[in-house]
RNA sequence: GGCCCCAUCGUCUAACGGUUAGGACAACGGGUUUUCAAUCCGUUAACCAGGGUUCGACUCCCUGUGGGGCUGCCA
């Protein structure tokens, strides 16, 4: 199948935009069809600079290529593809969407308008005075041929409007929500070009959908209402229309449609957050489709693989990111140690230049690898690596561990002599743990009581791996003596 | 106001007329090498309402209610 996606270039890439470029992703990949990339950039007024930019290169990090259409090119934007231009303020030059509506008509399809806004705007705030629907009132169609031609030939700024027949019911069948009917009566008749030449979406996207081969169209529920005038022009231009795919909204936590007001819209907040693209696009696709199976992690592949229209929700889904971060947990966790360590040896080198030519730092990133949500969270929790860690006796004490004040030399003394006795070769995890144990089995302390303290003498933080997990990534590196050092300090500190 | 769409735990969702209405996230409780995490186990938590149809409705139909979208020479 042939898909696309279509973004408006209005500054930024939409999560929403996202999922349904995703969803239009994974039907071309799963039919081993095209993805397209359409930019429609008919709005002057709204285009904003650097956007195109922008979406390709959310698109290449969300691991969304397109086959065709408008493409990446190192950091620049190419076109790649035998049915461009892909950007419709290039294919405006081309004339194809004038000559569509001249063609409309000359069917009696569609018809010019004089009507200035402000008569437009008195009209509607005359109807909507009168309780009626805001529609045009087809002023401009009762105007005769001859009169048409000379306003036409004095320059006189029009647009041309599509004629939507009233009398008639306007059916069709949604790939997501099946049967649906409109009645034309209750249709506006819609503006298809504008004054300044340029068409409207309405006009733009059926002519470039039908001449790029387009066979099925994803887009966002916003555009349901306004499906029977595409199908008309679709009708009228004499095109099969493509298959469509609504798919539901995003919603804010109040069930309205997502805005940047009430939530981070755009995908790049979320590349900013440090999020993976394997996180947000598993997030992305599960929110409205669900593959009737208990799986919850996909990769790309799998989605290509599991992924069905008819799976997808009818109703809209709250963009609740809470999930989103299990799954970016989930997904961390899946990186393998070596890339892992790779990913954040230039952070936490950002913070601590020692960690840039640190030979056992493939072992401290183990230590945070079962833990870590963001990369950006690793300088913090590999902090005390770097510099003697400054612990307090408040933070040395702790009343949940039923550490005292009064009980922290005596605590510390006794976690010293326990691991004195073991010898520096056989220092490993299980072995520092059973002496520690060892010790608590005769009854006088409790294991928090003496791994509290050790642990916050070796890092001089409140939250931090193990404490026999430190001190033996600490012994493996610089030898005993370095963890005995900041028992040392702790001592002192506990003393003081 | 008009048109269109939608309706299961707080959130994302499962259920092809017959289930103790299932799962995941979150929350809460507990286990684990102490803390924060991670992980494991458990608990709380939902069929919008009313009518039909049917031996039997979360499932089908109608009405109501609620929510949303559209109602631009924006997309």
């Amino acid at each position: 199948m042939r898909t696309r996606f279509a973004p408006s270039p209005t500054g930024f890439l939409h999560v929403g935009g996202l999922r349904t470029a995703l969803y239009s992703f994974l039907i071309a990949r799963q039919t081993k069809g095209t993805f397209l990339l359409r930019i429609e950039d008919t709005d002057q007024a709204r285009s904003v600079p650097g956007t195109v930019e922008n979406i390709l290169k959310t698109l290449d990090w969300a691991g969304i290529r397109p086959d065709e259409g408008v493409v990446p090119d190192n950091g620049q934007v190419a076109q790649k593809g035998a049915k461009g231009p892909y950007i419709q303020s290039e294919r405006q030059g081309l004339g194809l969407y004038r000559k569509y509506a001249d063609e409309l008509v000359a069917k009696g399809h569609a018809y010019p308008c004089f009507c200035t806004s402000q008569r437009l705007e008195e009209m509607r705030k005359t109807q909507e005075a009168k309780k009626q629907a805001p529609m045009y009132d087809r002023l401009c169609l009762k105007l005769s041929a001859e009169e048409v031609r000379k306003r036409i030939a004095a320059g006189e700024p029009h647009v041309i409007r599509l004629k939507v027949p009233h009398e008639r019911t306007i059916t069709f069948t949604d790939e997501i929500r099946g049967e649906m009917r409109f009645q034309g009566h209750t249709i506006d008749d819609q503006v298809l070009l504008k004054s300044d030449g340029f068409p409207t979406y309405h006009l733009a996207h059926v002519a470039d959908d039908r001449l790029m081969e387009i066979d099925l169209v994803i887009r966002g529920e916003e555009w349901l209402s306004s499906l029977p005038k595409h199908l008309l022009l679709f009708e009228y231009l004499g095109w099969p229309p493509p298959k469509y795919a609504h798919v539901p909204l995003l919603l804010n936590k109040d069930r309205s449609k997502l805005s940047k007001r009430q939530s981070a819209v755009a995908a790049e907040d979320y590349i900013a957050k440090g999020y993976l693209p394997e996180a947000l696009l598993n997030f992305l696709a599960l929110l409205g489709w669900n593959p009737g199976t208990t799986q919850e992690l996909f990769s790309m592949d799998e989605l290509v693989e599991a992924f069905s229209l008819d799976r997808v929700q009818k109703a809209g889904a709250v963009f609740d990111t809470e999930k989103l971060d299990w799954l970016q947990g989930q997904w961390m966790r899946k990186i393998p140690l070596k890339e892992f360590t790779v990913r954040i040896r230039p952070i936490v080198a950002g913070a601590y230049p020692a960690a840039a030519a640190d030979p056992a730092f493939e072992k401290k990133a183990a230590l945070i690898r079962e833990r870590i949500t963001f990369f950006a969270e690793a300088p913090a929790m590999l902090g005390y690596f770097y510099e003697e860690p400054q612990p307090t006796v408040e933070l040395l004490a702790n009343e949940k561990q039923k550490v005292t004040k009064a009980l922290l030399p005596g605590a510390l003394q006794k976690i010293e002599e326990i691991l004195r006795e073991i010898p520096e070769k056989e220092w490993n995890e299980e072995r520092v743990l059973a002496a520690v144990k060892a010790e608590v089995a005769k009854g006088e302390w409790k294991l928090g009581q003496l791994l509290w303290p050790l642990r916050a003498s070796l890092t001089g933080r409140p939250f931090s791996p193990g404490a026999v997990e430190v001190a033996c990534a600490l012994a493996a590196e610089r030898g005993t003596e370095a963890v005995f050092e900041r028992l040392e300090r702790g001592k002192a500190v506990a003393t003081r």
